[in-house]
DNA sequence: TATATGTTATATATGTTATATTACATGCCA
DNA sequence: TGGCATGTAATATAACATATATAACATATA
């Protein structure tokens, strides 16, 4: 169901589940409802730690994605739950304007700076029927 | 000379001051062959330890931004020496993805995701005589 | 030679990440 | 009701990252 985990990443597991899960729904491979694996179940499945996956769908619950019922699990927010709001798009903003700046600091000109972008933002609904 | 270091924040120290000198060298108010601050005189001004201005100065030197000479400092590469190459841009797309990703999934369509990386992008030169 | 510099090394402290184990609270269902 | 699966919480341990402190070393330059 998940991509695997890469323990070799410096990207800490919890946020790699993080990153699989909202890509999950970015594809609409997981739509509002769905209900996903149980900590205990998704944590024996990757060979991880129970603890980690409680992480990353806690973290999840707070970003709005998920809702976490006890007895019944984690499900799929509805989308209005996650729309992106001012807040949000400001934040979005402050960390893309890091990447910006070191982007321009090699050169990288304004018209290849948003070709970058665009190519990271369409290769979401490459092999996938997502959009 | 360098912006204060917010010592409240998540981001490592050492990672603030790259990214200090790295916005100073893109609004080319720290241009080639300028010499910075040793790591002893900037820890002193900072208010940091030694290490942690070594262990930045090693990193940008590492990415090519910094030369770094025993009893000279540190002093600015000329660009071409950081200039972008296809493996920056590559890993800089791959960076990109996962936040392209999470817009999309909150529902932050094509346009509008463009419009957030030209405004990151345009926010560098403003306040300064940058481009 | 004396000095300033980057570099290396060691030690200590704190926080993060991850695992392991145990226990508790809750809702469901046979 | 009683059992079970679930999320949640607490504690302990280990490894690693971050930051500081101190000291010593190597080297280029005045």
């Amino acid at each position: 169901m998940f991509t695997k985990i890469d323990m070799t990443s410096d990207t800490p597991i919890y946020q790699q589940l993080m990153e699989n899960i909202i890509r999950g729904i970015a594809k609409q491979e997981l739509t509002p409802g769905t209900q996903l694996p149980s900590v205990r179940t998704l944590a024996d499945e990757l060979e991880v730690n129970m603890h980690t996956v409680a992480k990353a769908y806690t973290l999840l619950k707070d970003k709005g994605f998920l809702s976490v019922h006890r007895n019944k699990g984690a499900v799929v927010n509805p989308q209005s739950k996650f729309a992106a709001d001012s807040v949000y798009l400001d934040d979005l903003r402050k960390q893309l304007l890091v990447y910006a700046t070191e982007a321009a600091c090699r050169g990288v000109k304004a018209g290849e700076w948003i070709s970058v972008c665009n190519d990271a933002y369409e290769e979401l609904s490459r092999s996938s029927d997502f959009m």
